[in-house]
DNA sequence: TAATACTCTACTTGTACGGTAGGAATAGTA
DNA sequence: TACTATTCCTACCGTACAAGTAGAGTATTA
């Protein structure tokens, strides 16, 4: 029950470009340093992420990346969902027939519940709720 | 975010030990049968939740394997720990120390989130609650 | 003693993750 | 135009783990 890097990487790479949403393009090159992610590995979470259409990216001199949608627009179920894959405990709670007697299956129900419970935190954050979060925190440790 | 046949495996192993609590010891080429699980494959998983404590065996002819709390006394979290692991989705959420502004880190809190809802769910359940909704489902299934 | 069932260890096979590497395409800049 | 910066694309690689197979060994009962 380990997230992949992948994701993990890409959640933190969309979080910065959230951050300077609305600016000029944000470069890989940057984010790999702040992130601390070989840019070349960046680069290929990136192109999952452009060719789901949540970011669009700027090629050449003074390219780089920025958000497709706005920050609140995005939730992380959605840059998730992108790069992990879709949140799926076991293959009979997608699939019926995947197992003889998946109708009473007690058991199936249970992973049904754990893919439920990890969707709905997903599914209720967005971008901008951790840009927002994230400015929370500076603002109070400041103010210590 | 798949779960682990071992852990699936493991469950439906130890749901059917659950039902037939306070009987003679089934054999795991019963479970394997009634499961369609390979049973050498089976016998592995088995060793891991006696090593743990939850089965015990007994050897020889006649032999097989019983659980060794009442089903009341275990939970999914506890069979669920013992085969896939600790439920983590992200190293920095245990250790501090891993990742390097930790302490405001927000993307850390989301995966915390998450872990925290599917511990919750997995925490829950008891293999007694398996055996009372698998015989309401019977006992429905009848009346039908 | 023979049959049965668990025990232990080793091996195999496939697949996905987490990269690395190199070059092509594109766009700004001098 | 030449140069540089940046994304884009494809291929490759090593490791780890999952999932399962295999076989000999040990304990128990009939
Ligand atoms: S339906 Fe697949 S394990 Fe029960
Ligand atoms: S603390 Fe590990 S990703 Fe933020």
């Amino acid at each position: 029950m380990k997230l992949s890097t992948r994701t993990r990487y890409g959640v933190r790479a969309a979080l910065e470009l959230a951050e300077s949403a609305g600016r000029r393009p944000l470069q890989l090159k940057t984010i790999a340093q702040h992130q601390e992610i070989s840019l070349k590995y960046l680069e290929q979470l990136m192109a999952m992420l452009r060719s789901a259409g949540f970011v669009r990216s700027v090629r050449g001199s003074k390219g780089g990346y920025v958000l497709a949608k706005l920050p609140s627009q995005i939730k992380l179920s959605d840059v998730f969902n992108c790069l992990e894959g879709p949140v799926i405990t076991a293959e009979c709670v997608q699939n019926d027939n995947y197992c003889a007697r998946s109708a009473d299956c007690v058991v199936k129900q249970v992973w049904a519940q754990v893919q439920q419970a990890v969707t709905n935190v997903l599914e209720s954050i967005t971008l901008q709720d951790l840009v927002d979060k994230a400015k929370d925190k500076k603002t109070s440790n400041y103010q210590i």
